[in-house]
DNA sequence: TGAGATAAATGAACGTCATTCATTTATTGG
DNA sequence: CCAATAAATGAATGACGTTCATTTATCTCA
């Protein structure tokens, strides 16, 4: 019969459902009506929903930064590499719970970002054993802050709590002159400035 | 009627479930049988499961162990604190991406540690307005080691593509005698320390 | 050219969920 | 003691992922 469908095709289907009716919107009913199919034609070609998702989060692996380790400064190619990976999975939440604990083996672009960014480690002088953990950690950081880019503006409200928490409260209202100040990306760039630093004391030789 | 049911005993029965069925076991039906009561009956104390899962999600924070804050140096005090979050939400990863966006406003237990932690860091010498970003930071990478805490120890096997990843599959190698060795405590080890030291060097005075 | 073999799409069906609602049951307050 | 109320029941609903027997169209090869 006529392929009407494949992966690269349903891959595609499904990111633009996400962005348009986000992931509660993304069920294989919806999936199958956007490509003018029945449901049960996906399992043709995905044995599950859940390889829908990895589907996905591949395609969106390969459209994280990180060639800056090639022509930057291993500091400034780490904050790139960063900013680009937190930005598309803040978009994208619901898949880190499954790229987490996902095996690279079959993740050829996750690999192919993993050889660089280790590449890039290693130019800067990083020491062989120390380049996978520094890696985890700063993974560990950016799939946290891509949680907390979605906080509402008002997460911080203590409410009629405040009174029991004056400190906190207080450092709140430090923030900004809104009463509710979410400071995601401030935040972000706080602790990735601090990782940086810290990580970077690793290196052996400086000069990369 | 003779009140059956609260909310503490949804909450209770609820962490026992996840304790031995995991997150896939807790639902409204298996919830109900292990009190003895009929799912619908749930709805006159709890308006959904997501309240349900908010229930737990406080019950937890309060076994987040914040004292060192009072008794400890910063550096320790965070290290504790961090460890003791991490130790807890990593059995519990299905609840990060809820507590990531709710509102501190209903969530007093919530509210009582960050009361404790902000208190910890103004002892500490931290400028109020780097409060907030720090702890915001610090929970990000904390809850994004949770996840990691949970990943398979051949995460990192790149398999049949180890080839065209030489020097991430060596640096992988580098770290122990089986072929794949997930660090997931030693990352977090290192990434703690390194966020501990950045975020540290932000304090005006130094003495606490 | 024509006859299988095969890959792919269909539609009906299933089991599992969370959730709703009319009804029943037990307790409490006036 | 009666009425109001809080709480539990069981049946029903709709959404969802998934399976499967069946049909349909294309490809291979004699």
């Amino acid at each position: 019969m006529a392929a009407v469908l494949d992966q690269d095709g349903i891959t595609a289907a499904a990111l633009e459902l996400v962005s348009k009716k986000g992931y509660d919107g993304l069920t294989m009913a919806a999936l199958a009506r956007s490509l003018g199919v029945a449901p049960s034609a996906l399992y043709n070609h995905v044995s599950s929903k859940d390889e829908v998702l990895k589907l996905v989060e591949e395609d969106l692996m390969s459209k994280v930064d990180f060639g800056g380790f090639r022509t930057l400064p291993w500091e400034e190619a780490v904050r790139q590499w960063a900013y680009s990976y937190r930005g598309i999975f803040a978009r994208h939440t619901p898949l880190i719970s499954v790229i987490a604990v996902l095996p690279v083996t079959d993740a050829p672009q996750t690999l192919a970002m993993y050889e660089a960014v280790t590449e890039g480690f290693l130019r800067a002088g990083f020491p062989e054993k120390q380049i996978i953990p520094s890696i985890v950690a700063l993974e560990a950081y950016i799939f946290g802050a891509a949680f907390d880019a979605n906080a509402p503006a008002d997460i911080f409200d203590s409410g009629r709590l405040a009174d029991s928490t004056p400190h906190f409260t207080s450092a709140v209202r430090s923030l900004g002159p809104d009463q509710n100040n979410y400071p995601s990306d401030l935040a972000f760039s706080m602790g990735l400035d601090a990782l940086i630093t810290g990580l970077g004391a690793l290196r052996v030789d400086q000069s990369g």
